[in-house]
DNA sequence: CGGCATCGTCAACCTCCTTGACGAGTTCGT
DNA sequence: ACGAACTCGTCAAGGAGGTTGACGATGCCG
């Protein structure tokens, strides 16, 4: 590469962002590949919901608190996944505005096969990478999350 | 959160790709906010190309090999980049079927503030971070970018 | 020269998320 | 106790960033 400044090369030195969104991209196409491979209707955005299901109900704005996106965002993947069988609404019997969403039962055996293939990519590339950068890296990430999530408040 | 199954619990543990989507969701959103502080017409992705651009010309289905995208989000891109004045395609001397894109005059100018802009954000992170942290991450995360592209190719 | 690969583009589509507006229901202030 | 203000979930529209498939125009190679 000839004839180019020095500071584009800085550029280059500045791709935190980029690699972010390439792993993160990639890893999700991984994830997907797997999950569709037992459960082809399914979509990988709705597994980011799971974590935050239990049997007894939450709240889809709870549900959108906690993951950072916009109630109308997670209206549409519960919609989804109550096609699929997989969650219920109810109507929460403290507020009568509100909905309370569970785990069908059909959901809950869905969700430990679902569960299984997750953790097989998380083991493969735990053998790839050693478990020590593998935690050590979940570890850094979510500290950056946290930064991050600060910075959006203020800023 | 009581009567959830142990294994449920496990999602949490697994969640090595939401801790990675969510912080590049978020480090997107706070570097286009910086961006479009200075050219407000730019998109964000457009920078993902910038690194790979010099001043004598490369070819659009290089940059797309190399971001890993398809020659036609490339071409977008570029499109895009052409009318806001950052980029000039001509041809190919050497193939005519082909194009070479390379920065225009302004579009060089153009770069160096927003580098300095991504600059001010990485820095940013690393007065938070620590620079150890924020120069190990990057690492593991190329790491993790490298395996997850080999999976890629066999899968 | 004919067959095949490659270059870049057009068109259609997908995923995931956003903002804005809204009716229905709850809570707070006085 | 009653209106103002907020909150719950939904509808509609749209934006960003990709994808696949098909295509004409070249280039390369036997």
């Amino acid at each position: 590469m000839p004839q180019m400044p020095a500071d584009i090369e800085a550029l280059k030195r500045a791709s935190l962002g980029q690699v972010l969104f390439r792993a993160a991209r990639l890893y999700n196409e991984a994830a997907i590949a797997e999950i569709q491979r037992t459960n082809p209707s399914a979509r990988l955005s709705h597994t980011q919901v799971l974590p935050h299901l239990d049997a007894v109900g939450v709240r889809p704005t709870v549900i959108a608190r906690r993951l950072g996106i916009s109630k109308q965002a997670v209206g549409v993947l519960l919609g989804e996944m109550e096609e699929l069988g997989v969650v219920e609404r109810l109507p929460d019997p403290s507020d009568r505005r509100a909905h309370l969403v569970r785990f069908s039962a059909r959901g809950l055996a869905g969700v430990r096969e679902g569960l299984a293939v997750l953790l097989g990519l998380a083991g493969e590339l735990e053998g790839e990478l050693g478990s020590e950068r593998l935690s050590r890296l979940h570890g850094d990430l979510t500290v950056l999350l946290a930064v991050l999530e600060k910075r959006a408040l203020k800023g």
